[in-house]
DNA sequence: TGTGCTATCGAAAACGATTAAGAAAACGAT
DNA sequence: ATCGTTTTCTTAATCGTTTTCGATAGCACA
């Protein structure tokens, strides 16, 4: 019994057990353990190099544990490999009695359909690509969207549609921008929300010709779910307005489309109820940044005339003012009032349960997959609609009545 | 110029327009909007059906938007595809001059492989399961796991692996179980981390021959990363012995690996201590079961002999117990000490900022990833190992010194 | 001139599935 | 008996890539 390692110039290296005239090949690379007998035709083997070369090797395969393939059913049948692949697949010219016997043969031995080949011959993944970046560059920690694409996930794959990452991956050769990378992964459809949706790849993306739906932007001839931002806004500024509010500040989000939205749904609401805001009760803080909306909320606080009620640019960002309110000594909501956004559960459970606007994250997500679906399935009979997702309002315990 | 609509019986329609004896085919099914031009040999045409059949057609495909294959990219070269593949992989065996040439078209062309093609011909998919289990059948709404799942993410991606969420998916065949799905789809590898490891399908995919990894569970012969619980609640429960406290009291989860680690931390602690631990004081409450907290923290509250310092399954349970301690106008922590665990933003950020152990999911993740594709890519040298990560105190205003 | 070696490149066989088109048999109607 | 139709199954091409082995040419050296 003697042992080789031979190695090729790609540095894929297999192991021969050379016993008489046979080899036994166990293909390292083979992650389904393969083992291949076969058998030695010819060997040139050169003493300066390390290469041992074997032509016309008559390889009998034996398959140690695979998946079985079309052609091991149709073997196994009797029948074309054709015949197996429509019969699975209910083909209407397939006849009762074969289809039900290749059925049972394919469960019997366990057969599971090659996604790889499936797709290379249908162009279709069944694969949704999903692209969430927050300032972290993941959606994953952020409660909306991680919310949202929950929800996306379940009735995606109520549809049998699995879902992936997008992301700028580095392969072989480099980066790939997202556009490419969904190109290359074959995705039927993609999914965006994202903080940025200025840049570039992510227009690259939205204007290609895969289907797309973005979340909480508006693009032009592109399908949308919106968060009813604007309503949610007025709902909250109303619910305060009649609560008896008159003094009140809105600390509003970095610049993006849902700010200006919010924003926007802001000035004229308090239009609506000829309320004055005073440019001073106008301040900015990021999303989610708890320390920003601390010392704005502070200089608010310092004003000579302060506000009654601060609304924040999320329920993470009010939980910053809190603490600042705290701090001074002020109690919520007997000193004074404030509100947040989002709904997320630590708001509605930690006291004081913040009065807050609820995105009904559930119903954004579930529309968004649905109507990408259609999309992929039947392109030319949908519609592109932008959808706007109302939500509730959450009444807690920090607006207080005057 | 005629026009046909066509349609087999699989409903599959082909749009022909006959001019003369050329027939342009707009396939209506290819995405990539492929446009053949074919010529037509003979035609069948039958009065009762709508079918026309057509048969030895020369088919001069013309690509009007596709994507560049090889073949294209070998044909604007002059050289073989097996030529154009090796050298855009940086085979050793193409001429210096060939493969920058290969390489400047291909980039021309606006080149990106074919994943699907290449997955088939090489069995790895560069593509990484997750399933993220929790009592909502999906981890992304759980603080815990979608923070390791980020993490997870972030490692895989720069290793040029792709995240893919594993479920019990739907095909045309029906459900498929959670190994089945992987083998369908062809992952390297997998993550679990799961409430329920003793679902048998998890079991089944952990057994297969799957590289699999799990997180915070022990699973014979498998690869895993563990949240260092018992050291965490060790650390936590010395803290407040140190602060004076000896009247603790310790809600702990549903019944799980993890639960049974911290518990058997906690009595081992205990014991060390010489702390003595009444058994009213050990009660249970479901993993961010906000209410059952706030009921169980009644019911100690009214013990005869109640606590000074209450542990809860995690933050979110906690803020179930100090809504209930603050309706019985008792405060935190001057009239009774909470402590948390996890280490949630939301725990960190809002007052009494929890006293709390905060998992490390930044490095739990980062290391279940990279050991998986260490197992993934070198299976044979990639020794099994369970790795402990350890938590962090963050001492928070929660726990009062007595 | 012959031999051995290297450096390049190509031919062809896979991988596993789908599907258009053809073929054969059976059947019914004229 | 002829023709058309339907049912059922097969043949063979194709998707795009990888990789083994062979082929060829060039070079050095005896």
């Amino acid at each position: 019994m003697l042992c080789f390692l031979w190695q090729n110039k790609r540095k894929t290296d297999f192991l021969y057990k050379i016993r008489y005239d046979e080899i036994d090949i166990i293909d390292k690379k083979m992650k389904n353990m393969k083992m291949i007998v076969a058998k030695l035709g010819k060997v040139m083997y050169s003493k300066n190099t390390k290469t041992i070369k074997c032509s016309t090797i008559q390889v009998q395969e034996e398959r140690v544990s695979g998946m079985a393939s079309l052609k091991d059913i149709s073997k196994a049948c009797g029948v074309s490999v054709a015949t197996v692949s429509k019969a699975l697949n209910n083909h209407t010219d397939i006849g009762e009695e074969t289809r039900e016997n290749i059925k049972r043969v394919a469960k019997e031995m366990g057969y599971l359909p090659n996604f790889s080949a499936r797709a290379l011959k249908t162009n279709r993944t069944y694969d949704i690509g999903v692209l969430f970046v927050d300032e972290a560059m993941s959606g994953l920690t952020h409660d909306y969207f991680s919310s949202v694409l929950d929800s996306f996930k379940r009735t995606a794959e109520k549809h049998g549609y699995d879902i992936t990452f997008i992301n700028g991956c580095k392969n072989r050769e480099g980066r790939m921008s997202y556009l490419e990378h969904s190109r290359y992964r074959g995705f039927d459809g993609v999914v965006l929300a994202c903080i940025d949706f200025s840049d570039p790849e992510v227009i690259d993306l939205i204007r290609s010709n895969i289907p797309v739906v973005t979340v909480d932007y508006l693009f032009n001839n592109r399908m949308a779910v919106l968060s009813d931002n604007v309503g949610g806004i007025r709902e909250l500024l109303r619910y305060i307005y009649n609560k008896g509010h008159r003094r009140i500040a809105y600390i509003h989000g970095a610049d993006s489309s849902v700010t200006q939205n919010r924003l926007s749904g802001f000035y004229k609401t308090a239009e609506e109820l000829d309320l004055e805001i005073p440019a001073a009760y106008i301040r900015e803080a990021a999303y989610r940044d708890t320390k920003t909306a601390y010392t704005v909320t502070g200089a608010l606080l310092d004003l000579p005339k302060p506000p009654t009620c601060i609304m924040y640019p999320d329920d993470f960002a009010a939980f910053g003012g809190i603490n600042a309110i705290r701090e001074r000594g002020m109690r919520i909501p007997e000193d004074i009032s404030v509100a947040g956004y989002d709904g997320i559960p630590a708001a509605i459970h930690l006291e004081p349960r913040l009065t807050t606007v609820k995105q009904n994250t559930e119903q954004i997500g579930r529309t968004a997959a649905s109507q990408l679906i259609r999309l992929i399935e039947k392109p030319k009979t949908t519609i592109i609609e932008q959808i706007v997702i109302p939500g509730d309002l959450v009444e807690g315990k920090s607006v207080a009545g005057i």
